[in-house]
DNA sequence: ATAGATTACGAAAACGTGGTAGTGTTGAAA
DNA sequence: TTTCAACACTACCACGTTTTCGTAATCTAT
């Protein structure tokens, strides 16, 4: 078991100092040849590799990115963590993860530790507490102390930084659209309860396609699921009573089990109903039937915030102080709708 | 825009040493207590919180735990990470983590990065290309420096480490066994290439219980599995041409990808064919019919290999250089068979 | 021969922290 | 008055690096 060897035991072993072996290591001219290929010849044999932790502190950066998500088991964000992990990985970053479980207080916490120096910037999406509570004094701060942070598909207005989403508005209102252009005049929408912003949004795009189509819009068309464990009673009432011939869901989920749903009663999809799903998951590329949905692309969301903050982190060494306002940009990944076995 | 504070800007400006101002944070009763109180007021007011890097410098720990998965959008692995995180979360430590996208090179770069000081441990689970090359080495190396790895899932006796896994030939046995007693008779394979371990090892456990029911063994009920994505033609010979009235597939979308095809040519599942899965993910959980499998327990096997990890990681300091050999666990996670409508 | 330049290296500081070992002042006991 | 302890604080070192600055020793040019 020999312990990880450093320039101090490379330099007492060589009756150098360490300067030298520094020095040496990173080629310097000004270290003699002799010297020079006898101190790699002696690291190279002992695997000398420089300690991160000494090297973070020594140059005040870390080279690793902290993220904060909701949860991991979860296919979006999963998605977007191997975006995020591999342009990370291609510019020489790591990646800290922490999970909020949906929990303002561990979303702070975590915010917290991280923020004592372990990252140099964050990619975040928020919390379901967070949102509902409006309380983002934790963010606000980090930014203050000067870290970067890149906020992705569940963002606020409230913070000022940069931000990656979708435009949930927009392609839920196409996707009902799509809908209206089959031919379906009675669409439902099976959504999450309202503080949660990309539900907020999706139900306002398809509240606009039925208005821009003279569809009327019924309040007893939508429902709200807080947890999808026992939703399916509400489901079922509205597949009976309400005689719909449409379901806009806004996650894959939800769709799965209006599905199921109407396959106990009878209702046949996409025969007698169509449905359409926010994240193009991997529920639907395998259900029966296929469900068509509208991609979020995870995987490019998160490059594109990774590729966001490492541009900042490294713009940030040549500008420094010219405190000119900061500008921030909000990038937004375009959807794409899949169209598969559940419309038609 | 106020960077974080440090001991020594709290020093200046209050005009006392570095070290009073540390001890006073830490209450040591050295420091009198008017001085204390100021100090303590003043960290506060301007959220002192010491910085992790110096700190892991110091402490020679980082409080950090690495973990190095082939890949993250994968319902077992994303479940693995949360136990992970969780366990690590409520000992204090944060997570890095690395894929190896199943590559060797990848796997080794990012071990090499990590075990320069980023990291106290590793947790792990080998890539398919280590597992077909059998080169260990930068494992080795690691533990050769002193470094805890726990290894999961995927694991290798050619490494002398703790591991967390199933008992995957068992489980195998189970699932066929259960097929068996059911009545059916002709029971296919769908499996992964041979390489990887745990395909191995299910493959052994459903020959076992085949010929512990004097079955006969036929190699031609076995597909190995390269890419999902064109598997399609392999599977529908298979079910056209043998005529076989069960599968066990290795995977869940093996099984999902079995039971479309199967819909495809007018074979119902489940009471032509039954289908039993490893791996409980979501697709089982949500397919038609729901499918099904053998629970891996991700999220426990992830808390069982946090806490091996942490456990050894706090003991090291009380042990430290008896060099007694060291002795490492094997623990082994039950798997558990949820019975859904893919069986009955 | 001597000033100036060049070569080849070392000392020391800095990053931020925490602990050990001092140090100066005060007050009380001898 | 001396002595010694208690108090309240500071100096310094170490963790592992990199880098700036300094300085002997050698070489070049006059």
């Amino acid at each position: 078991m020999k312990k990880k060897v450093t320039l101090k035991q490379i330099a007492r072993e060589l009756d150098v100092s360490i300067s030298t072996v520094s020095k040496s290591l990173r080629n310097s001219p000004e270290i003699g040849e002799e010297t020079r290929l006898k101190v790699q010849a002696f690291a190279k044999f002992y695997h000398y590799k420089p300690n991160n932790i000494a090297l973070s502190l020594k140059n005040r950066k870390t080279k690793t990115i902290g993220i904060i998500i909701p949860e991991i088991v979860h296919y979006f964000f999963s998605t977007v963590i191997n975006g995020i992990e591999h342009v990370a990985n291609e510019n020489g970053y790591s990646v800290i993860i922490c999970l909020s479980d949906d929990s303002f207080d561990k979303e702070v916490l975590n915010m917290e530790l991280l923020a004592n120096g372990s990252i140099d910037g964050f990619i975040m999406s928020l919390s379901k507490e967070t949102q509902q509570k409006k309380d983002f004094h934790h963010i606000t701060e980090v930014i203050n102390q000067g870290m970067p942070v890149v906020m992705f598909d569940r963002v606020t207005d409230d913070i000022h930084c940069d931000k990656v989403i979708n435009n949930d508005e927009l392609a839920a209102y196409e996707a009902v659209q799509s809908l209206i252009k089959k031919g379906r005049k009675k669409i439902a929408l099976v959504t999450t309860v309202d503080y949660v912003s990309v539900g907020k949004l999706r139900t306002d795009g398809y509240t606009k396609a039925l208005l821009d189509n003279n569809i009327p819009f019924d309040e007893n068309l939508i429902i709200k699921i807080e947890n999808i464990d026992n939703c399916g009673t509400n489901i079922e009432k509205l597949l009976e009573d309400k005689a719909i011939d449409a379901v806009f869901a806004v996650n894959e989920l939800f769709a799965v089990t209006t599905i199921k749903e109407a396959n106990k009663i009878g209702i046949k999809v996409p025969e007698d109903l169509a449905v359409i799903a926010f994240t193009d998951g991997i529920i639907s590329k395998y259900s029966t039937p296929t469900i068509t949905t509208i991609s979020q692309r995870g995987m490019e969301m998160g490059k594109v915030a990774a590729k966001t903050l490492i541009e900042r982190l490294e713009s940030e060494e040549v500008e420094l102080e010219e405190d000119e306002e900061e500008t921030y940009k909000t990038i937004i990944i375009e959807t794409h709708l899949i169209e598969r076995e559940s419309t038609n």
